[in-house]
RNA sequence: CGGGGUGUGGCGCAGUUGGCUAGCGCGCGUGGUUUGGGACCACGAGGCCGGAGGUUCGAGUCCUCUCACCCCGACCA
């Protein structure tokens, strides 16, 4: 993509309002804008980014045997009279009929009993990637707590409980992974589990004090305590806890039979009995993992992303060689992404922006570089800048 | 939802005890000079001062209401 063309452009100044760290970094470098509290259009370099995010959070999810699909955000009211969840602060309720979806759990449910009869169905899962809603009474933090966000909702269903603990430790692995192609090291934390369930939920933590949760980590085993739970020593080596912040990426909820009960998602078992589905559920903060990311790699100058989310693997800056640049553009962008910095202004701002904009790799074509039979390959996280032959440019 | 704060060109801000054509920086446009870490000169465009009502000869400025945004807390998949 040339810069010149595109929807997203840096700014020297950042809106007042932007209250955080990602907020200020992804507003500035044309990722995010502000529409509301809480709610923030994805510009070009945004939206890669989250596509890159999804793309590997489905790699993870299909591996484990689990099928997309795609539910409705305007949802019916009477499903969630049938879970007393109909009245709860969050929901937006646009009609007198209607909610916008907060979870899913009302629409899986009922959807997940057109095709479960028999133990030969089970066990099921299924995923989606969709924008929820929840009325915050206090949206904040960037894209950490929105009133409209995108979120990744898994629930599966289950025959017996030694299933559903099966597929639980699947997920728990898959998200582990999800969230170190993403750049990211999580922590499994106990806790409570909310509107969800009565049982303990597991989160997935990334520490940093841009996050709002308090927990207890015991860094040696690498588990977690919410502190909601009151815990004072680790519970599996009972050595001391360190209090830190974390941001909370996903979270996993062991939902036993209520949903199944409130919809009568039933099973004929082995022995013609019918017996109640076990469920569980599943979710990953895909806006959010977007400003954790941004949260734990930047510097003072912008943001460095991991080269598996970035929005473009290479940064390529032209200075005055328009048209060696413009060649070096056509034919790099066949192997990978390339952000072409083409437009007619000083090096010091080509240069700046390209640190604020973060891609792993920046490539500047000058005279200098053009007598020296090549480019200047800088990364993004180091200082060293070396020549290197057009052809080579990919090459680490 | 309680407490506090802020709303002035795209962004950041200044506007005195009410006073006359509402300023500054950045950005933007045109012309010119520059050209490896946010260059410079000249000219120029752009604002119902969040909204409604009120006080006054006169309101960005004072009063009332309202909306939005931010902070602290409560809340929180």
């Amino acid at each position: 993509m040339k810069l010149s063309r595109s929807l997203s452009q840096t700014s020297k100044t950042v809106a007042h309002d932007a209250d955080s760290v990602n907020a200020k970094l992804l507003t500035q470098a044309g990722f995010i804008k502000k529409e509301a509290a809480g709610v923030y259009s994805y510009l070009p370099f945004g939206k890669r980014v989250l596509a890159r995010i999804e793309q590997i959070i489905r790699e993870e999810m299909n591996a484990i045997g689990s099928e997309e699909i795609l539910m409705p955000a305007l949802t019916p009211l009477e499903n969630w009279q049938k879970t007393g969840r109909a009245d709860v602060d969050i929901a937006f309720r646009p009609t007198e009929k209607t909610v916008l979806g907060w979870s899913h759990e009302e629409i899986v449910t009922p959807l997940a009993k057109t095709r479960i009869k028999s133990y030969r169905d089970l066990p099921l899962a299924v995923y989606q990637i969709q924008t929820k809603f929840r009325n915050e009474p206090r949206a904040k933090s960037g894209l950490l707590r929105g009133r409209e966000f995108l979120m990744k909702d898994l629930y599966s269903f289950h025959a017996n409980r030694k299933d559903l603990e099966q597929f639980y430790a699947a997920v728990t692995e898959a998200y582990f992974r999800v969230f170190e192609r993403c750049g990211l090291k999580s922590f499994l934390v106990s806790a409570g589990g909310g509107e969800f369930t009565e049982n303990i939920s597991h989160e997935f933590q990334v520490l940093t004090e841009a996050g709002e949760d308090k927990l207890k980590i015991c860094k040696k085993c690498e588990l977690g305590w919410n502190a909601e739970l009151e815990i004072a020593k680790c519970e599996k080596c009972g050595g001391e806890l360190t209090e830190e912040k974390g941001s909370e990426i996903g979270n996993i909820f062991d939902l036993g039979t209520k949903y199944s009960d409130a919809f009568d998602l039933n099973f004929t078992n082995e022995n013609g009995e019918s017996e109640m589905v076990l469920m569980g559920c599943y979710g990953i903060g895909v806006s959010r993992l977007v400003a954790t990311i941004a949260e734990i790699h930047h510097d003072d100058s912008g943001l460095i992303w991991p080269e598996s989310v970035a929005p473009f693997q290479v940064h390529l800056i032209s200075l005055g060689e328009d048209q060696a640049a413009e060649k070096i553009y056509r034919e790099l962008s066949k192997k990978t992404e390339v952000l072409f910095d083409d437009r007619d202004i000083s090096a010091g701002i080509k240069f700046a922006d390209a640190d604020l904009i973060g891609c792993p790799i920046r490539i500047v074509v000058s005279k200098k570089t053009l007598e020296k039979k090549g480019v200047e390959r800088k990364k993004r996280d180091s200082e060293k800048t070396a020549i290197v032959p057009t052809d080579k440019i990919l090459q680490s």
